[in-house]
Order: structure tokens, then C-alpha cells, then sequence
DNA sequence: TATTATTTTTAGACAAATCTAAAAATTTGT
DNA sequence: ACAAATTTTTAGATTTGTCTAAAAATAATA
């Protein structure tokens, strides 16, 4: 239990979290132009910001060898995505926003700083698992609850789910599932899967729906066991 | 109507802030040594800033004259303020801090920057026209309803108003109030009013309670005409 | 393995916002 | 009105985060 409170910049919160994701891509470390491209900055900067962090003891750095974050980076890490998350669940459940609008307000609020906030705020919303994306909230511990889903194109005739996210968040492919009155919490049956093209009939809603073998790779739904 | 967008950084902003309080107190210019000490830096910063803003046309200022907010400056400053209210509705009424706990977090809410959410904020709090301390909340358009409030220490025997507001805003006075459960929006009637100390006996729910007039200085009452 | 090509780091510069110390302008007091 | 006190501004330095250009280290390839 680390009740060490640390000074942190808007710059190194995002670098934390930037890297915080990368190295799920990068697992054996995230190399300066990964980062450099993520930040949408120069890969000098990314030097320079890496030793500042190193020194602080955020990340582990060794020159020309990428870096991990730390166990204490790790956890500042998540909580930003905690606040980032929660807002988004916010802004989408109480304020009324469609989820292909919140990134960018939830990409600011994320750095508001107080513990007690977000424990209101936290409590406000009923604790909620996932945010508008599907993707899972740690808790005030900074754990995430292990939530099963799959993608929807992996799911066979007959089979149902609950759809609990998507994988692209690209306004253009948020904006389609909101055409097609997809949302979050809506319960989908698998009618026909065609071999030929990998597109897909499902039933929502009590309608039938013709989605694309992309558009099915991309949305993740929560299996329900058909006793 | 303006649908210029400006650049503003976070210091800007509360400089701004800054000159529209002391407007009030300063009719005719703010000195560099009262910004100084309201924003807690050195005259010399001041000078700096002043000049930023008056390049950008937001205050007016000759050298050696002090500053008074152009229109532009004096409308931004005025949707900080209503930002920073708003939140602090949100906050009180929302989130079930007390009063006198969410002035360091509206101060880093106020700088989220989108109007969109600002609107819907506004619209799930239902449009509030007071902030938690009694402070009017700006419209969009930036106008202050025309609340009237008096002084609790100027009214007489036998008068009756709300509460809807405090001058000190203080913690040590919040929790004063807290402790005595005056709260906004409780109807308080003036039972008798010390001509020796200037102390008040109020009725509030149902309850006798004495406070004193340095007290009575600074809780704000709307009246209630006793028809 | 020697030579290119790529990646990463260093060196030096810049803008924003601040500071200290000193100079300039204004105000005050007698 | 003129010297003293105060206020305000200037000059120059500092910190943070960024940049460009060049050097150093690593990786790729013939």
C-alpha cells in the first residue's frame, strides 16, 4: 500500500500512459520511435523525457533500450486510465454524449487531480466495470476485473451475446454502430454466418441486421450460455 | 454575437479571472501589485503576463496605469466563472461534497475546454442559477440573473428570507454553518436582534439559534416579502 | 565482416512563465 | 516643489518541454 504522492506534469502523465499501452504491443520494452510516434512528438523529446522519468524511478531505462514502466509508473499509469474511463462513462451515462465524442473531454479531465473526485464520482455512477468502449475500469486498487469477451466474428449460427465494446474507436466506425442502433448492453443472436465473405445476419432489437465480416471484427460481445 | 476561439493558456486564463474579481474592488484599473498578491507571484510577472494580454487585445493597458478587461477578455472570463460555478454545483449537489471542500477542484475543472460539454453540464444540472455559495451562475451568453441578496446582519425583527449565500467562503466558515445546519435554500425568520453586539436569534427549521453579527456579516438572504 | 541504414542520443536553441535585482516612473510628505 | 518612499517596469537568468541538426550506437545486408 503506496501512499507516496508523487508531483506529476500533464506531459509525464501522458507518457506514462502512452507507454502503459505500447507495451502491451511492445511486451520486452517500448522503443523511443514507438513512443515518439504515439506522443506525436520528436524521438529527442522522448530521450529526454525517459531520463526524467528514469530518474524519478517511473520507468526502467537503459540508453538504446527502450523502456518499461516501473511498478510505481505502473500504477500512477492506471489510475489515469481509471479517470479517464470513469469520465467517459460520465459523459456518455449522465451528460448524454454518443461514445465517438467523449476521447477527446476524457483525454482532459483524466488529469484533474484529486483521489477524493474520483471516489465521488466513482460512487456517483454506481461503480462501474466498463467503460462506453467496452474496455474494462480498474478499480481504486487498480485492479481490472477479468471480463470475458470476444470478438463477434468469432461466434458461430445460434450462438448469443451481449455487446460490450468495440476494438476500433474510430469516430467513422462509432458512428456506423450508432446508424445500425448497436449499443452497448444490446443483446444480439447470430441468425447466419456466410462462409463466402465472413459477413454475418444477426438479431437485435427483434429486426434482422446484415454486418460485414470487418465491421464483425471489430465489435466484442459478452457470450450468454444458452441453458 | 462572437464565435471567435482563442488560444488561452491555463495562466492566462486565471489572470484573467484575476482582473474580473478585482474589477469589482477597483473600478478604475487594476494595479500590477494587486494582481501580484491576488495571484500569488511577484509584480514583475505580472508586467509580463499583462503585456501577453494586451497584445492579444484582452485588456487594456497603459504602462504604469494598471489594467481593466476589454470586452473579449471580460467575456472569457466570464465563461471561466460560469464553468467554475457550474462545477461546483455539480459538485455539491451532485458528487455530496460539502461547500466548503470543492473550490480546489473547480479551480482545475473550469480549464476543461469544450463548450459542447459545458452545455450539457448545464442542462443535467437544470440550469442552475446559483452556485453553492450564492454566487449567480452566467447563462451561455454571459449575463448574471439579477438576483437580489441582502447582508443576514441588515435585516430587522420579524423579517423573513433564504439563504442563498456566503461572502466569506472560508473552511473554517463553511463548517461554522455546517455545524449549525445552515444550509442554502433554508427559510430563516429574524426573531430578535442584539442592539448591544449586533448578535441575531433566527428561527430555522423550527429551532431557535443565536449567531453573532460578524456572522450575520457574511451569510447572504433572499427576502421573503410576508404578504 | 565491412559497410550501409536505421535508431537513439547529445548538443544547442527556443518559447512560456516565472524569478531576482536594478532602473524608471509615479506618488507622498513636508 | 522637491526629496523620499512606493510602485512598476526592464534586464537578465531559470525551468519545463519542445525542436533541429549532428554525433553515436545498434541493426541490417551484401
Amino acid at each position: 500500500m503506496c501512499v507516496i504522492k508523487i508531483e506529476m506534469t500533464l506531459s509525464e502523465e501522458n507518457y506514462l500512459k502512452s507507454i502503459f499501452h505500447l507495451e502491451k504491443k511492445y511486451a520486452r520494452g517500448v522503443s523511443t520511435n514507438a513512443l515518439a510516434e504515439e506522443m506525436e512528438t520528436k524521438a529527442s523529446s522522448v530521450t529526454d523525457m525517459i531520463k526524467k522519468l528514469s530518474e524519478k524511478n517511473l520507468v526502467n531505462y537503459k540508453k538504446y533500450q527502450g523502456v518499461k514502466l516501473s511498478e510505481k509508473g505502473n500504477s500512477i499509469a492506471v489510475q489515469i486510465i481509471r479517470k479517464h474511463r470513469l469520465w467517459e462513462y460520465f459523459l456518455v451515462e449522465k451528460l448524454d454524449f454518443n461514445w465517438d465524442e467523449v476521447h477527446d473531454i476524457a483525454e482532459q479531465l483524466e488529469h484533474i487531480k484529486s483521489d477524493e473526485l474520483i471516489a465521488k464520482l466513482d460512487k456517483f455512477l454506481d461503480y462501474p466495470k466498463r467503460d462506453p468502449h467496452g474496455d474494462p475500469i480498474p478499480d481504486a486498487e487498480g485492479n481490472f476485473a477479468n471480463l470475458e469477451k470476444k470478438i463477434l466474428a468469432e461466434f458461430n449460427e445460434g450462438d448469443q451475446g451481449i455487446c460490450v465494446g468495440v476494438k476500433d474507436s474510430s469516430a467513422a466506425f462509432l458512428q456506423y454502430l450508432d446508424r445500425n442502433k448497436i449499443k452497448l448492453g444490446k443483446s444480439i443472436t447470430i441468425l447466419e454466418k456466410e462462409q463466402f465473405d465472413g459477413s454475418m445476419i444477426l438479431k437485435m432489437n427483434n429486426k434482422e441486421l446484415t454486418i460485414s465480416k470487418v465491421a464483425a471484427n471489430n465489435i466484442y460481445l459478452k457470450p450468454i450460455s444458452l441453458e
